[in-house]
DNA sequence: ATTGACACCGTACCGTGGTACGGAGCCTAT
DNA sequence: ATAGGCTCCGTACCACGGTACGGTGTCAAT
């Protein structure tokens, strides 16, 4: 029951097998016991840190800044502020994206506007817009 | 005064010597005129060409959105509507992203919110949060 | 003992949009 | 004519997050 391949965790977490041994080759998972240098054997916890870093991908982390926050946690001297500046920077960052694709959303609006949909592409005033200018 | 290099035509457009050759490589670019075999005769439309590419992307277009574009201005029996389609298309796209990134910040203000800021790191409510669930 | 399913490994490949490299050729001015 | 600067080309490499391949090894059940 205990004995977890592999293959196992990868469906008990919903990724892969390649994305578990992917996850292991850049440090974001612990190598798990290999008795006689056979097949990894896993534990339950690895589904948790599997599950934490698809998490943490749903929120916009990168498997770089996963590998950070593991280690803060795995850091006894680390505290709470420190994660909490992570999600804040993490936050921050997220707006920034928001507003950059605001302004093209509307500058995409307005294109859209003075579009007249019909007649000839020559006269398109979108792709007029895109020609010139600097 | 009229022979432009591929060099003069990245600095006006200001970009890479070799973003030139690699659009050309992609189709976005028409190959220039090279007598003898030599080196590429550039007009003052290729220099046009090379904003319009840039100008589109900073839309949000790809490169192959781009070339689809391309294309349909070059095509006589394409309509302003076509170009109308795809500059909607592109707008619900940076819509949909928009609302999913707003989706992340919400979910990353509640973690912050539930942040004590101080305390040791295994109780930390954000880590905890990224860890179980499915 | 054999079969089938799974695990092992290294490496290559995917898409995206370029950038970098290195040896050769060419072109212009001095 | 020779030096410097630009161009030529193919190919490799970057980040990012995986996915795929292919040959071999292992394990459990029949």
């Amino acid at each position: 029951m205990t004995d977890l391949t592999i293959g196992k965790v990868a469906r008990e977490a919903g990724v892969n097998v390649e994305t578990i041994r992917f996850y292991e080759r850049r440090g974001l998972i612990e190598q798990p016991p290999r008795p006689d240098r056979s097949f990894r054997q896993y534990s339950s916890e690895h589904i948790m840190r599997v599950r934490f870093i698809r998490q943490a991908q749903a929120l916009g982390f990168s498997l770089q800044e996963i590998a950070d926050l593991l280690e803060l946690r795995a850091d006894s001297s680390s505290n709470c502020g420190d994660v909490h500046s992570r999600a804040t920077a993490k936050k921050e960052e997220v707006r920034g994206k928001i507003e950059k694709l605001k302004r093209i959303e509307k500058a995409l609006d307005k294109l859209i506007a003075e579009c007249p949909q019909k007649g000839e592409i020559g006269r398109c005033p979108i792709l007029s817009a895109l020609d010139g200018e600097k």
